[in-house]
DNA sequence: GTGAAAGCGCTAACAA
DNA sequence: TTGTTAGCGCTTTCAC
């Protein structure tokens, strides 16, 4: 019925330990040879058991992708970096498993370790904002499973990818200077988001290179999402003296800006300019279409598992790799009125 | 170290295959034996190891998820049945994991019997278009893998959850003929999908029953995506006599709709009405807001999956669940002009 | 109702 | 460089 490793042995007229040898790319063994039980294996289609794989071996060829399912509004965010991260696993006969856990509820920790005990995975995955959860970190080095993370803050000894999102707000508020505008508002994420962090000092850092005092009452803060986005740009369009222009620090938010903006009669480009951050399919289905910075969140997911992937099997060592960003200028943004 | 079943055996003072018996809640155990090997278990907190457990047992405690990432431009779907599958997948201490598959590959079949024959999984969930790809269903039933489905077309010995699709369709065109609407269009899905039949047979029931003959030019095809709703809406907003309303049959499309109407001067929901279909995220952002049907995805991934875990579990048998719809009215649809 | 022995398919440790 | 032996943690089969 099944094909075993046995069998392949026998048909290659080598012991079952070497072609175990071949199959995990050790050392010691022939090339004549290893083409040999190359050859049977093909032939015989010969499908490793995992469960017998991970028994014998004390591993698992398992990598679990954790989010917190909470704090995250565009989930699209997280099905593209999934993708990417399964894309790498397949990629090295990995399998992966998701595993949403909330940094809110009381037992966090008791669920990541019910994940190790249970499935005993060879690493993880971390995505925003749990990649820097001080308690999370430390439960994972005790129970010594490595872990690659997608845009952590701390970045020293951290596998992973992330891209400067600080020179990419920055970027994309001097986009807004260029056209003129110099009352611009910011809308911050989520306090303590890394992202938030981040985008807030670019957007600070282009303003004073421009020459620009703060006006405190141009920064709102927000919480990522939709509603937050209208509350905060309510709030700015409210003011005597409003902004032509608002950053908000995702394109959740920016669409929230553009509600509200039509709540006060204000035309986007027209009267008011909007962009945000992230490139969701969203931003290009709204009108007028989102001007923002693009995230290639599956690539970064593909990036940080096979980091991940490459520190398991001992192939080097992961690093932390950066990419770059683009700005996607778009309809909402127009000269200053 | 690890505690094993022997180790909770000799604490119980029984064998390991008692306490191999309770873990399986299998018959021919005391209820006094039984007690103590739980009480055993639980104080030595004891996790079985999946691997041994499936490499004995020829189980493997799985279950894959199937969706075609390809067809599926709303991926905040996917991503709700995912966390409703992955609950019900984790209540009975089953792992689960997703696999993307394109029906247009010519390499579906093996890739999903490199599925198989590598994970083999106890069962598998089908999401909406795959739930009625004959090759994939022919293949599973040879293998004899059992399968639940989330909306599937043909519910004869089907597993899994189903809304009645055509008569939400009906609803919310009745929605738009009570506000006065008589020249209403219809934006078409993917062709052969049975999301796509549903809609347009609710839709023409709800006319047909209006007493209104259908109006050729005013049911257009489109594709389920953001654009080709874009497209049907301008050959629609050119006719000499253009709808007063649109139903789309998704809220992509319908967004879609949205935005020609802004191409062509023309204000939802003054002189436009326009509904979708799903109640994306999207559909409460839009400025108007939506006017859609509320599909419980999540609540469908979950209910799916319980039916296949009751099947494989041998409780009962699994079923088709029909669960109701809603309408949500939001500002988007209003009196015909 | 319960237990003893054998073995699932693979790899670790050691020997040759 | 290659093979032998033992055993991973559980479930099966079959005996009691």
């Amino acid at each position: 019925m099944r094909v075993r490793l046995e069998d392949v042995a026998r048909k290659a007229g080598v012991s079952p330990k070497t072609v175990s040898r071949v199959l995990n790319d050790e050392a010691n063994v022939t090339d004549t040879t290893r083409e040999r039980v190359r050859a049977a294996m093909e032939e015989m289609d010969y499908r490793p058991h995992p469960s017998a794989r991970s028994l014998a071996g004390n591993r698992s060829f398992l990598v679990a992708m954790l989010y917190d399912n909470n704090d995250n509004p565009a989930s699209t965010y997280l099905a593209e970096i999934q993708d990417g991260v399964l894309e790498a696993c397949d990629a090295h006969r990995y399998s992966m498993m998701v595993r949403p856990l909330r940094m809110r509820d009381g037992d966090f920790i008791r669920r990541l370790d019910a994940l190790i005990s249970d499935h005993h995975p060879d690493g993880v995955v971390l995505t925003p904002p749990i990649t820097d959860y001080a308690p999370l970190l430390k439960r994972l080095r005790e129970a010594n499973v490595p872990y690659a993370s997608v845009s952590p803050v701390r970045q020293a000894k951290t596998l992973g990818v992330r891209m400067d999102e600080q020179q990419a707000a920055r970027a994309i508020v001097e986009h807004l200077l260029a056209l003129g505008h110099r009352r611009i508002a910011h809308v911050i994420g989520i306090a303590n988001h890394g992202a938030s962090r981040w985008r807030l000092a670019g957007y600070r850092e282009a303003m004073a290179a421009a020459g620009l005092d703060e006006d405190p009452a141009l920064v709102v803060q927000g919480a990522f999402t939709f509603a937050s986005g209208v509350e905060a740009a309510r709030h700015l369009f409210s003011l005597p003296d409003r902004p032509t222009a608002v950053f908000a620090a995702n394109d959740d938010m920016a669409t929230g800006v553009m509600w509200a903006a039509g709540e006060y009669g204000l035309k986007v480009p027209h009267d008011v300019s909007v962009c945000g951050f992230d490139d969701t399919p969203l931003s290009r289905q709204l009108w007028p279409a989102l001007t923002t910075v693009q995230q290639p969140s599956r690539e970064m997911g593909k990036i940080a598992a096979e980091q991940l992937l490459s520190e398991l099997r001992g192939h080097g060592t992961g690093k932390l790799v950066q990419i770059p960003f683009s700005l996607q200028i778009r309809g909402s943004t127009a000269a200053a009125p």
